[in-house]
DNA sequence: CTCATCATGTAAGGAGTTACATGATTGG
DNA sequence: CCAATCATGTAACTCCTTACATGATGAG
């Protein structure tokens, strides 16, 4: 259900519409939450018919025509509701830790070439988190000088401290995944040794 | 689709029924693939009718039946398919960091709820794959035992390492994610200072 | 006889995926 | 005028969740 909160964070600085959340998502946001356009058009629909955003019409050209949402007081409460209210955690279900507690069932080679794709995959997310950061750092993460835009001084520290705590905490993650599986090559290596 | 590939892993070390694999999901592998009875058992028939696994039907009692699953030739071509194909990494969707990011949105005693609650729900698993790691050391993992009944010697060593290994890894992410939560906390005290 | 546990499900719905559909506008 | 991109979706499907349904068996 945090699509819709994040749909909401990201309205709560300013009206946007379905295309640009959609762009939001794919830039910033979305390396914390990924969410495609077919999941976040629907979602704005059914927000606006519970009264948690509103959709204005604009023109656009001739007969073009653009929806922006705008999050109404019940959005607002809603949001707020959801910040205070314990986050609920799903149940593990990790495919690549499943496998790695079955890996004697496979190749060496094979075993490898899973632990090789782990470290590239993560080496791929490390490496957006990584930029999201730096961006953060220079001042030019376009998602956070939207906010600050509207965020009284005061609060700017906090802003951004928070946004690189959360960005910190999936590099640090990133990087735990690729140093376990580096040391998953190691023990293919040795027990490929031990057999000869 | 891992779900599939779960159940295959335990049937191939000796026949099961549904309800057995229930127990095996919410005691050994359940630490790193959740599966509650309404998935596992419609998915075992679909896994029956598709032919990768055969039901023996077993009386228990007068009238009492209970339904033994089998891998089939076609399961365990189709297991080795998967541990030989590349994994399918799901697109990043994690509400704590998502909320992580917009923190300065919530008060200072509900952001450290919210971190306190992360700690522990991490501190929760921890505990768990402590242990499962403690009774793999002990020779006391009755999943681990079961395995090691139908393998060979010169593949012992593999089994235990690779099963120890998966859980390290869940251990080292608690670890890094408890981490994280901790320093969140000093971060809301220090901006809560800052701001007095 | 009664309670725990054995045993197997169904039903309704939420959340997300992939693929497709449709058309408008703007810049070159 | 043509391509990129702006703009908004639908449809079918998979996976998973929660809640409920039903009955048998075995231990005390």
């Amino acid at each position: 259900m945090s699509l819709r909160y994040a749909l909401l964070a990201l309205l709560r600085v300013g009206p946007l519409s379905g295309y640009d959340l959609q762009k939001q998502f794919s830039l910033s946001v979305g390396h914390l939450w990924h969410a495609p356009g077919s999941q976040i058009y629907p979602e704005l629909r059914r927000m606006e018919a519970e009264g948690v955003v509103l959709g204005e019409e604009q023109a656009r050209g001739e007969k073009g025509m653009r929806r922006i949402y705008h999050v109404t007081p019940e959005g607002e409460r809603l949001y707020h509701e959801w910040m205070r209210s314990p986050l609920d955690y799903l149940r593990v279900r990790d495919p690549a830790h499943l496998r790695a507690a079955y890996l004697e069932t496979a190749d060496p080679e094979d075993a490898r070439r899973f632990l090789r794709g782990h470290i590239e995959e993560w080496q791929a997310e490390l490496a957006q988190w990584e930029a999201e950061i730096a961006r953060i750092d220079a001042g030019e993460s376009p998602m956070l000088l939207r906010r600050l835009s509207v965020t009284p001084e005061a609060e700017r520290e906090a802003t951004i401290a928070y946004k690189r705590f959360a960005y910190e905490g999936m590099v640090e993650r990133a990087r735990t995944e690729i140093a376990w599986a580096r040391r998953g090559l190691d023990l293919v290596d040795r027990l490929a040794a031990g057999r000869g």
